[in-house]
DNA sequence: CTAGTATGGACAAGATGGTTGTCTATATAG
DNA sequence: CTATATAGACAACCATCTTGTCCATACTAG
């Protein structure tokens, strides 16, 4: 980055640091029988399976968990379980929650993405060093929400 | 965050730092006299600052600095004239060029920013140390691209 | 000088991914 | 039993970026 950046440096560092894992991660994960899977679907399957209740998430669940609303998770939804990722399901209690759970599938892209970042997070650890990668998470923390974990709009870059 | 992210922790902490910054900034912009200031047009101006030539920047300029169509770049140059950060001109010598070159208002904007972010650094380094900070800008500049102006699309953590 | 090629800008159409609003069916509280 | 809240389906709309086309201007090789 050139100079005149100056106070930019921080914000965009992180920015930067975030994109080279993701896209690293995406790129391995397309290797890996995965090439369909997006930057934020592992986001998605996180909350799929925090979110839900006993018999799954629904849409408005999922919509909640990302802060985008139900019609937008509902699309998320459709797509995910066209890639195969998502089975439906209902709840016995409740006649109106069409309800998703992740398929093996998405166990194993949640298995392959958590082994590639790890091998990302090892190969950042030779090149900066673990104490200061670890640091660096340490210190993230202090500094960041501790339970953010909805991005609010995921357009929110380019968002009015 | 939940334990149960482990491996995703890195890129997420990442991405909410980034997020901390910038949601911060436009805030604080807004109250400065920016209101309509977007989360990438300090970007922008930066690049329209460094992507043209002697007479200003043209939409095709932008849209190769930023790795966007022209025509998209075109788009975000209408809504920034629109706001009155960007001023048209032309090139003498080149009569199909439409440059565009930024306002008072735009540096006003630019310097704003700077302090602000000077001011967010500074409370980071409060919370963590300005050393742990000083080591994690560096660390990040020595696990991301040199010189990654583009973002590419910015769009990317949704796009297909 | 001129012929061919490259580039800037305008315009239109389409994809994507989000929004709000409305409707019906089911649940739940009083 | 009635009133209210919520899930989901459907439709309309909006923002942003894309591709493709077209014309005017510039540049380069002969």
């Amino acid at each position: 980055m050139s100079s005149d950046l100056q106070g930019f440096e921080l914000p965009l560092r992180l920015l930067l640091g975030f994109r080279v894992l993701i896209d690293e991660l995406h790129e391995e994960l397309a290797r890996q029988g995965h090439p369909r899977m997006r930057p934020m679907h592992g986001f998605v399957f996180q909350a799929i399976m925090r979110a839900g209740g006993r018999y799954g998430t629904t849409a408005a669940d999922l919509g909640r968990a990302l802060g985008v609303s139900k019609q937008a998770a509902g699309k998320t939804i459709d797509m995910l379980e066209g890639l195969g990722y998502l089975r439906p399901g209902h709840d016995p209690g409740d006649a109106r929650r069409k309800t998703y759970t992740l398929t093996p599938h998405a166990h194993d892209a949640l298995e392959r993405s958590e082994q590639i970042f790890e091998d990302l997070r090892d190969q950042w650890a030779e090149t900066i060093g673990e104490d200061r990668l670890r640091a660096m998470v340490e210190d993230l923390r202090k500094v960041t929400p501790p339970d953010a974990f909805r991005l609010d709009t995921p357009q929110w870059f380019n968002a009015p």
